[in-house]
DNA sequence: AATTTTTTGTACCAATCGGTATATAAATAA
DNA sequence: TTATTTATATACCGATTGGTACAAAAAATT
């Protein structure tokens, strides 16, 4: 590779920004404080991830791979739809009871800021919203056509439900951090599940 | 009264003022926009509210007393909590659903920017979120001591998860404003109530 | 009519915002 | 060694941020 070798490493940097973005929302992480977290220049910004809303895109992908999608990913691991749930919501509820993490949801916190003024942005997190509501309605299908859930039940519902649940816990858990209120939240949620209670 | 009479209704100018600031957020409102909004100058606005902190805290106060309080007014319309709760609910969907209005909830809104960074709105913010909580715990205590829940249900957890609804129905309507879906999402939470899913 | 009090409009403040021009340093390719 | 390429650090850009100084205007008080 011809040229001069970068000084930092990218994941690492990227991670930071992340971390950033996370705390303090789109418009509330400004540059200055980006750079500071990075421990980079302004122009090694712009050059390896482009402007602020590249660079904000870039943190958002990566804290899906590590953050957002562990949820959806643990929706797979068990055959009882309810118990399937019920690990999508724990894995969220130790994300946000996490100490060593920056408080509520990424997603959920730049949602609402983003919305019509970060055009571009707020269309990527609505379909972060999009995706999780799929990856659940995909679920709770396989669930209904096991006879796990009636037919009569609207599982298009369930999963908007418990979408909303997910992003309901980031807003409480950002306002009041009380891990036991939090998984609280998750165990009452799962009650609208036909067998729900008992879990 | 001595001095100059002022040339505005600062009654209409704070409730221009609210709606610029739930449609924005905290930061994202500038005075410059404010003010324009408010058809005053921003001498006035200082003299007149103070600066932008406590300008803000004024326009929560007139949300609340204009939305925020309407859901949990509606506790006391029923003597079924079942129907208490769908009303409260019913109540916010209709505020979310409303295209005149801003999309989303103005708390939910600036719950999330303002968390840690402007610890006094942060702070009132979380107090309202409170008030919510105790007035539906209140609520269901009192159908506790009449027998319409069992004494084993924990109330303070449903209390809890109803304030989480509302939150979350907030983002909801923010990211993807489908009135029949946020609809939905209230009747789909009323089934946590022992019978909720009658209604 | 003269004085006092308060609001108004304009014009401005330092600080910070996101973004960049420029020149130097460090690597490879010729 | 020389030319080329890329990343670095500093220093800066115009625009916007929240907030104010100041003087004219409009009322009540004396």
């Amino acid at each position: 590779m011809k040229g001069r070798p970068r000084k930092f490493d990218t994941d690492k940097a990227l991670e930071s920004a992340m971390l950033v973005f996370w705390r303090n929302g789109y418009e509330g992480s400004s540059l200055s404080e980006l750079t500071a977290a990075m421990e980079i220049n302004r122009p090694s910004l712009y050059g390896t991830f482009g402007d602020k809303e590249q660079l904000f895109l870039k943190a958002l992908e990566r804290y899906l791979t590590d953050y957002g999608s562990k949820g959806v990913a643990r929706l797979e691991e068990y055959d009882d739809i309810t118990e399937a749930i019920a690990a999508f919501l724990d894995s969220i509820v130790k994300q946000l009871t996490n100490s060593q993490l920056p408080a509520g949801c990424l997603i959920a916190n730049c949602t609402l800021e983003c919305g019509d003024r970060f055009a571009e942005i707020g269309r990527r997190l609505s379909q972060c919203h999009a995706a999780t509501e799929e990856a659940l309605y995909n679920r709770l299908q396989l669930a209904q056509t096991q006879g796990q859930i009636s037919e009569a039940e609207d599982i298009r519902a369930l999963a908007q439900f418990f979408t909303m649940t997910m992003l309901g816990m980031g807003v409480m858990a950002r306002s009041n951090p009380n891990p036991v209120a939090i998984q609280q939240l998750a165990k009452t949620a799962l009650r609208v599940l036909p067998n729900g209670s008992d879990k």
